[in-house]
DNA sequence: AACGAATTCAACCGCCGGACG
DNA sequence: CCGTCCGGCGGTTGAATTCGT
């Protein structure tokens, strides 16, 4: 009858991750490269569903990822983005590298949306409030397509005068014109990753793996662990498997240093 | 200090669409 | 063309954390 589970479920680990295993994981991935997330937990050795291996992935271990709050320019592009796009995260994601659409959902649900809100902006219609009431159910219930009821209201930024469509919507920065290019300019100069390494906020990988941060030397006794040296060699060694191992091809030599930069932390912290 | 309320965000769920036999 | 499989997406949940009283 109905769709058969997307794996067994007897048996299927659920829940909060492990540092144990995203340490498997990650050393699969790095091994084996992303392919057949069906197949990753049984040859990773992980009880888990592999849907659930790919979204730890590519929500938390990557290591390309940006960690932290996004920035004043990342949360402006985000909102242009979805006055056209709606609620395509992952369309939205794609303009924001090191960005995923899980990420940015949460934003927006916790911090912009809230934000448009206050500023007496509808964060469904991106329209004035006082001209939302008047306008009434229109366009609630069954908002239309957003894409089609957005780009209208917005001034045009992308030249055309066409709302962005799906087949060009995940080209890369550089396709970008006007204010958005202008935008991501401002974001990879802001380059917050880096600022957030070198203010010694702890390793790019931080909650779930609990490194020891200064004053937190507890935990990893407690999780059987070694040390930042030893947990953390995968990453180190990400650059003896190289990007292109692991589909990270869309690396530049920003990503590049920044791997440079975590090896030279990675030596730092022993 | 203690408690409840509010907020945050990692993770799950179910659906959809493309690829493939 | 049809059915199945699988990856990806968006919405939702709930545990953990923070905030206010």
């Amino acid at each position: 009858m109905g769709r058969q589970p997307c794996c067994d479920k007897l048996g299927v680990k659920k829940g909060p991750w492990t540092a144990e295993e995203d340490k498997k994981l990650i050393s699969f991935i790095l091994t084996n490269g992303q392919c057949c997330w069906r197949a990753v937990p049984k040859l990773a050795g992980l009880r888990r569903c592999g849907k659930s291996c790919r979204l730890r992935w590519t929500n938390y271990l990557r290591p390309d990822l940006k960690r932290g709050l996004l920035t004043e320019a990342e949360e402006q592009l985000v909102i242009d983005l979805h006055a056209r796009l709606g609620n395509r995260w992952s369309k939205i994601a794609a303009r924001l590298p090191g960005r995923t659409d899980n990420e940015i959902k949460n934003h927006w649900n916790t911090h912009i949306k809230k934000k448009l809100l206050k500023m007496g902006i509808d964060p469904v219609t991106h329209e004035p409030l006082h001209k939302e009431n008047k306008a009434t159910e229109k366009s609630h219930g069954d908002h239309l397509p957003e894409s089609e009821n957005h780009h209208v209201q917005l001034p045009e930024t992308s030249g055309s005068g066409t709302a962005i469509s799906e087949e060009n919507s995940c080209s890369p920065p550089e396709n970008c014109s006007g204010d958005e290019s202008h935008l991501l300019d401002s974001i990879c100069d802001d380059f917050p990753l880096m600022s957030f390494l070198l203010e010694d906020q702890g390793p790019i990988v931080d909650a779930p793996w609990e490194f020891p941060s200064a004053g937190q030397k507890q935990t990893f006794d407690d999780a059987g662990m070694t040390s930042w040296d030893e947990d953390c060699g995968w990453l180190l060694n990400c650059q003896d498997f190289g990007v292109h191992d692991f589909g990270f091809d869309s690396f530049n030599d920003r990503e590049t240093n920044m791997l440079n930069t975590i090896e030279i932390m990675g030596s730092n912290k022993q």
